[in-house]
DNA sequence: GTTATTTGACCAATC
DNA sequence: AGATTGGTCAAATAA
């Protein structure tokens, strides 16, 4: 009986514990097995872990990280990538087609390049930040993100940078598991502070389950929740109260500035330096699209920001490491790098450590998978197109909304088909808060994968891809 | 041995 | 008043 029940939670819990499966192929094997109920081979562990309800995590392995994040964090940055790179970049270039890789260690890479984001959340986090989405919507919130990135930056980097900022990012993810003591005590966040996981639910109305979050500072009351798809992408960001304190100072990661950038957060975004760029980013012009990033990140990420950040000295200056990154990978879209970091950063954040290890393990894997990452890069489309979770949007309109002082964008998906429509509009002063709004269902499939290496979304759903 | 994460269970709030 | 959901706590486990 324990044991059925047992098997049960398993399957029951998609979510959460992603496959445990060790050798994580592709992750639409996973999905399949999901799906089938009947856990694959891999999962065998799986069936162990029926045997043992309660301690069913999922053993971050090596395989991998933590399925979130890499998973999620793949999928945000492919997609973020994606997005990004057609809007900003160029075809550049993409290194591989396939998405999957970029996963984690792109995630990684990105999340440390996302850094920047750290800063927005900073301020978010001063303030409680909601991010809207449609429940359904993964996609959808996808795109917005994507969308409201290519939207919000418009600023075309060369796609090289991106490239070569995912290269120098993946190196440094390797590097950075190491480095990245991160996290040491406590686990920086994109936003530069400490958080502690506390819990993990699934709400009703989400897909994806909901991981809540401390600050680890005494005094401060500060608190997040964190909604990420199964794809990795963060769905919802919602943060409450405000930081006592100063954030954290990151300890250098000597190294090389960059890599302190980035590295550390193994995906984290720990990095505590991070959080400082972060804030310069968001604070500098590219900070918006940063956040914009970040929020596209998020699926939906609508932050309302009730109060500025009290400190953020982090804003203040901090970005200088990051940056690089960011020029690297977001150059062209900051957003790329805001986005998964957001992504990483938050869920990798506790599990730095963790991954430190897995990642050590892992690290070949992630290795080229970081390789691979820069694939994400690529694609290049107008600036009307953008590919948020893997479908097309081409912006058809803008307008400022009465009650916004912000424009709203208006989106349609390119399909013919497809009536599916979106729009998007900063909700408050932060750049990261954004509201998207989605109309409609997508009658098709991705038109990305093939188009574009993201597939993030894709990949998790689909066919897994393996490579 | 310590610390952090995961997860089930409990409590409170809302409908 | 009951049911449901969300949020938090605390034990267990793993690194």
């Amino acid at each position: 009986m324990e044991i059925k029940e047992a098997e049960r939670i398993a399957i029951a819990k998609p979510v959460p514990s992603r496959p445990t499966c060790s050798t994580f192929g592709p992750f639409s094997e996973l999905l399949a097995g999901a799906i089938n109920a009947s856990p694959p081979n891999v999962c065998s562990e799986a069936a162990v872990v029926a045997i043992k309800p309660k301690t069913v995590r999922f053993k971050p392995m090596a395989n991998r990280a933590p399925p979130d994040q890499a998973e999620l964090s793949r999928t945000a940055i492919s997609n973020s990538s994606d997005k990004v790179l057609k809007s900003d970049c160029k075809p550049t270039v993409v290194y591989k087609p396939l998405a999957k890789l970029v996963s984690k260690s792109t995630v990684s890479l990105l999340a440390n390049m996302g850094n920047f984001n750290t800063c927005h959340q900073h301020t978010q986090q001063s303030v409680e930040a909601r991010v809207q989405h449609p429940s359904q919507d993964k996609h959808n919130l996808r795109s917005q993100s994507s969308s409201n990135l290519n939207q919000i930056m418009p600023a075309v980097k060369e796609t090289d940078q991106t490239i070569e900022s995912s290269k120098m990012a993946s190196q440094n993810l390797e590097e950075d598991p190491k480095n990245i003591p991160a996290a040491a005590g406590d686990r920086p966040s994109y936003d530069g502070y400490n958080w502690r996981k506390y819990g993990q639910k699934q709400v009703k109305g989400s897909e994806y389950p909901r991981s809540y979050y401390k600050c680890t500072h005494p005094n401060c009351p500060v608190k997040k929740k964190v909604e990420r798809s199964f794809d990795g992408q963060i769905a919802e960001i919602v943060y409450k109260g405000e930081h006592n304190h100063p954030k954290p100072q990151p300890p250098k990661r000597s190294s090389s500035g960059t890599q302190g950038i980035g590295l550390v957060s193994d995906g984290t975004g720990q990095d505590t330096n991070n959080p400082g760029w972060n804030n310069h980013l968001n604070e500098s012009s590219e900070g918006r699209v940063e956040n914009q990033n970040e929020v596209g990140l998020l699926a939906h990420s609508t932050y309302q920001a009730k109060a500025p950040p009290p400190y953020d000295p982090i804003a203040t200056g901090a970005n200088t490491a990051g940056f690089r990154i960011s020029d690297n990978s977001c150059g062209l879209s900051g957003e790329c790098d805001n986005g998964r970091k957001l992504l990483e950063g938050e869920d990798d954040e506790p599990r730095n450590k963790r991954r430190k290890s897995e990642n050590q393990s892992n690290e070949a894997s992630v290795l080229d998978e970081s390789i691979q990452e820069p694939r994400i890069v690529v694609q290049n489309s107008t600036d009307s197109e953008i590919l948020s979770d893997g479908f097309r949007w081409r912006k058809y309109g803008q307008k400022v909304v009465k009650g916004n002082p912000y424009p709203r964008s208006y989106y349609r998906c390119t399909n013919l088909k497809c009536n599916m429509r979106k729009h998007v509009e900063q909700a408050s002063d932060d750049p990261r808060a954004y509201i998207t709004t989605y109309e409609g269902k997508h009658n098709h499939e991705m038109p990305l994968r093939s188009t574009n290496p993201v597939a993030s979304e894709p990949d998790s759903l689909a066919p897994a891809s393996k490579e």
